[in-house]
DNA sequence: TAGTTATTTCAATTAAATTTGAAATAGGAA
DNA sequence: TTCCTATTTCAAATTTAATTGAAATAACTA
């Protein structure tokens, strides 16, 4: 950068910059990993950015990462699910539907009942 | 379990408990791993799932994501930070709260600025 | 077929998170 | 001191997520 002012001892300084003024001690580390460009090009990618905030949220809940603890081990019924969490059959429902939507946990009916379990995915945030 | 009739072929059946019925299926796989009991103590403390509960809260958001992937190999001060993320300062404010609530940056005045960094938590998640 | 149980879906409500713009604060410079 | 810049804080408005209870659906049994 061709405007830096040099500072020595790591001493704070200013640096005059389009749109503003930067610290020097953060322009030198910046200039370090490779300047702007660099930093631009670590920023995943939009849709990735999507997916994983998605993941993050489904994981935000108590009732839920209680709910993904409990199918650990093994695959649970919502009949099962329920006797612990003591919530209204919708709320669960609600809940095991954001699981299922970031693809934490599957379902399958297996005669009356849907029988949860972690994907792959959910049991590596475990 | 005194109640549950034995089905062969692992074709499900039902079996009466207090509070509804369990698949048989089920009913045999949760005594393999301990049974309700060894289910239960599986769950974590309330205040354990409200901490991690609040982490992947600030994990989730895809600006809250952009941040922490910006500040991966160095400190930055507010201000490089927001000509990366073309915000209002108080919405930028907002979010780095957040973050640091859930102690997964931190934040310390150098002259005029306020330079946040990765906490070793929050290394750790990306 | 009709009846029963397990679970989900829907619409309305409530609660929580986010955005916005204005005002306040912190720190340094003149 | 007064001014200037960087950043935060606050209250109001907006958006999004969670809860609730009733009704619908799916799969079985008689």
């Amino acid at each position: 950068m061709d405007c830096a002012e040099t500072s020595c001892c790591g001493k704070i300084r200013r640096v005059k910059k389009a749109g503003g003024t930067i610290p020097d001690l953060i322009e030198k580390e910046l200039e370090k990993v490779g300047g702007f460009g660099a930093l631009a090009a670590r920023i995943p990618t939009e849709q990735d950015l999507l997916e994983k905030s998605r993941i993050y949220h489904a994981l935000s809940d108590p009732l839920r990462l209680t709910i993904l603890h409990l199918l650990k081990d093994q695959p649970l019924c919502v009949c099962v699910l329920n006797r612990f969490l003591d919530i209204a059959d919708s709320k669960l429902s609600y809940h095991l539907a954001i699981l299922k939507e970031s693809r934490l946990i599957e379902g399958e009916y297996h005669g009356n009942w849907i029988i949860y379990s972690l994907t792959s995915q959910g049991k590596s945030f475990l």
